[in-house]
DNA sequence: CATAAATGTGTTATTATGACGCAATGTACT
DNA sequence: AGTACATTGCGTCATAATAACACATTTATG
């Protein structure tokens, strides 16, 4: 794969990458999608290549669905990565080796790449975790648990985060993450883990409700400890309105 | 110039430059510093490309030091802009036959081009104006009166001037528009012009000095039609801390 | 059947916001 | 010189948003 892209290299966009944070909510835990590939020690994020006939939004959805299999999810460009030496060393000669490609085509590879990066928020349960290649390993990792990464791609996923933290005071954040019916502890859970500070219950309710984008649905939880919580759904059509306009702006 | 950097293009980073977008504030106006090439009919904003030995947000330093002789302002990245269509024909044969350049190293220009987008906030009178090229025309145009630019300029002035009004939010604006004193009208005007939408004078001046970032001077602006305003500045120290940290926010 | 843990639904005090009143200041015109 | 006018400075008041907290309800568990 990797080496097909490089003898063809021609077909795609010199020095320019595009790096994917896909998050998940599942059991109450914010997860990240990170691939292993078993000869390294670290793990990165899904990221690709941009054909040179392709925008690269078009792009980044085509690396997103081809590790999750997912369509039509939220999507978005936050940052763009650059340090020179982002990228040092690591395709390396035994990489390159390894891969039997000439010196002269490794350059393509070699050089000071710049990535693009994009974060997605996917419903966990329709994500079937995609290995590109055969050797990969696609895995959700909790975001609080994130072992070492290559290259900059913790301060990449970080920066996701940090982004989709302000972002929570722009726009709602839940339709994405969540499943069709849910609870508003539920719904909590995910806030605070974004924001990784607790709300107040009840305050919170007032707040999320109060936005306008939520329907009660007459039915509970089931199957859970203690009361049952009450079912709730997004609105869709208020939902979208509310993404599109932002939420209510300070100035 | 160009001409130098296709000729030496294995020293730039291929496929990949800097747009900026210059704001500054004058005369109670948001102005957008353009670039006017005589033989052409559009402006654009000041750009440049980005050696492969340096870091992408140096480079966009480079870029705005070049063009206007300033140091140390506010610059940000706000947004990569890759479709295909976006240089399509830019660059065509005649410019590269005026050019002189044969049609191996013109590949190197006229392919599909990303640029990243920064935008700066500078202190107006601190500019002095510099065409890179002696053909150039640099200067400053009122926002509301850009003239049609290049390729996709327009598109990334637009998400720039958008970005800044999402993160007039966030943060606090207005050290790097206006000089050392200000009234408070005058910073309103800046907020407004952003806005683009009016605000309550007597509501502005309460929520402006409860950030605060601002120390009230014990001097009145001179030569001015009707009651003399009070002239303001900012504690930078203050400002700085309110910068990093951000202003309140909601969750 | 009592307990624990969670949910549903409030109240209250404080703060922030939006809409507006009015006196003070300084220019410009008669 | 005196008055009209635009603009600033400093308020008020009603309403909305927020933070902190109280209490009853539901349901698994021992």
């Amino acid at each position: 794969m990797l080496k097909d892209i490089i003898e063809n290299n021609q077909n795609y966009q010199p020095g320019l990458s595009i790096d994917c944070v896909i998050f998940g909510f599942h059991d109450n835990h914010l997860k990240v999608l990170l691939i292993k590939v078993p000869r390294s020690t670290k793990s990165s994020l899904p990221g690709g290549f941009i054909p040179i006939d392709q925008d690269i939004d078009t792009a980044a959805v085509t690396v997103l669905n081809s590790r999750t299999g997912v369509e039509g999810v939220f999507l978005r460009q936050f940052a763009t990565f650059g340090k020179i030496s982002r990228n040092d060393q690591h395709f390396g000669k035994n990489v390159l080796e390894y891969l039997k490609i000439e010196e002269e085509k490794g350059k393509w590879l070699t050089q000071r790449f710049v990535t693009i990066g994009y974060y997605a928020l996917v419903d966990f349960l329709k994500i079937i975790p995609n290995p590109v290649n055969h050797d990969e390993i696609v895995e959700w990792i909790d975001h609080k648990e994130v072992p070492e990464l290559i290259l900059d791609h913790k301060e990449i996923l970080d920066k996701a985060l940090d982004t989709l933290r302000t972002e929570l005071n722009l726009m709602p954040v839940g339709y994405n993450l969540l499943p069709e019916k849910f609870t508003i502890p539920e719904l909590q859970k995910l806030y605070e883990t974004i924001l990784d500070k607790k709300l107040d219950r009840r305050n919170f309710l007032r707040k999320i409700t109060n936005i306008g984008i939520l329907t009660k649905l007459d039915e509970k939880k089931s199957n859970v400890a203690h009361k049952a919580p009450n079912l709730y759904s997004f609105d869709k059509e208020k939902y979208d309105e509310v993404l599109k306009n932002g939420l209510t702006q300070g100035w």
